[in-house]
DNA sequence: CTGAAACCCCAGTTTTTTTAAGGTTTTTCT
DNA sequence: AGAAAAACCTTAAAAAAACTGGGGTTTCAG
């Protein structure tokens, strides 16, 4: 009887306990499982670094965010992601996020490339099972809807390089255009000129910024 | 009780009647499964045209190699891929593939965005099951291999302009670099330079052909 | 040994990208 | 409504990047 090690962190209470009994629940191949848990990014970061010289966590569930997106705080799921791989490379991570946000998925499966990624509204019981047997035996787990991103930008991959992917980015969160020149290094003619560069891309020449933005959201590039 | 129609399309005849046999096994949902097969192209391209004014059907399993890898046919399986989307955009396509050939793998996905992709290796009863259920809910479904091919790609998005591209994907099978230079309509020393500049994004700067051509196969690009 | 291909470097050319400056239109705010 | 801010367009010049051809060295196979 080997013991399966997971760690959930998010910072809703009542969603780690959720987690908590289910997966503690799961009958796997005589294994013994046993979560803890951890709602913030001081405490999650606290359990992993104790974990360093005892056992070490088979599986690391994270929260995207974890705290209400206007509050300002320094250190959000991702972070925690990027320390967990360099602390302990060999567990296994699963991120666990609200929305199937693309930018957000692409942007964390490249800088953590975890284990696996859940949209939040994908994830019940026999889901949770699945990814916890998927990750162990053979990764990637992707679930249905973060799959369905995934396909988009793998049908689509017009080549944009990191300025027009953050030019995007900024231009889908209300950022003034004169401000983006600034964010990324660069004169605000270059920016327009993108910007009219993109939209041919896309085929949105001559309509307005949102129709841009529609167009690479289709396409799975925000 | 409803039909739920699938059409089968490989080379291998006993290939095909395995997949049959247990296709028709399913117990899905209060559904009869009929799997109709076709060895080629041409026989696979007739019962699509057939099945346009009946039943369409629901599911349509494809391998990418129609024939011996040296005959110089007309027609591969993502030919037939790219017709069955035009004819019947409705039915769901699931490419299946022997090797994991990222390249392949990539074009596919691009130029057909099947609902499912499954590596030879990874196919058995239980798989082909769980792509059928997942394909006709939620797709896409992809295999094992083909999942860890993908996040392969998503966690390393160089960008890589068509040339460079065509450049790797020549350099993999052995042409000769003065050819290359003619395939991408480019002169040689400019196929050199971007060899060098490939060379440097993939971290392997003075190292041999090999090596890019390795590290550009671990990153997902051939 | 010899020829073919690969490689490297250079210098001139072309192409693409960036930039600044000026003016017009649209949006925003009071 | 009216003023200010931002967005947008055009143009021309400067800078950066990519391409090319040539000549030379190295590598490799026959």
């Amino acid at each position: 009887m080997k013991t399966l090690r997971i760690l959930a962190v998010d910072d809703h209470e009542m969603t780690m306990l959720g987690y908590k009994f289910i997966l503690e629940r799961i009958v796997f191949d005589n294994h013994n499982i046993i979560v803890d848990t951890a709602n913030t990014y001081e405490a999650g970061k606290q359990k992993i670094e104790e974990s360093l010289h005892s056992f070490k966590y088979d599986i690391i569930f994270l929260d995207v965010q974890l705290f209400p997106p206007n509050e300002d705080q320094p250190h959000n799921g991702e972070d925690l992601g990027v320390l967990a791989r360099k602390l302990v490379p060999e567990s296994r991570i699963i991120f666990m996020s609200s929305f199937s946000d693309n930018y957000r998925i692409n942007s964390i499966l490249k800088s953590v490339d975890p284990d696996g990624y859940m949209v939040k509204t994908d994830i019940d019981p026999k889901s949770l099972e699945q990814a916890v047997k998927t990750v162990i035996s053979q990764p990637p787990y992707y679930s249905s809807k973060a799959l369905a991103a995934i396909r988009k930008k793998m049908s689509n991959d017009i080549a944009l390089d990191e300025s027009d992917k953050k030019i995007l980015y900024h231009l889908s969160i209300g950022t003034k255009t004169k401000d983006i020149a600034d964010f990324i290094g660069l004169g605000s003619s270059s920016v327009e000129n993108r910007k009219r560069h993109l939209k041919s891309l896309f085929g949105t020449e001559k309509e307005n910024d949102l129709a841009l933005i529609l167009a690479a959201k289709n396409r799975g590039f925000i």
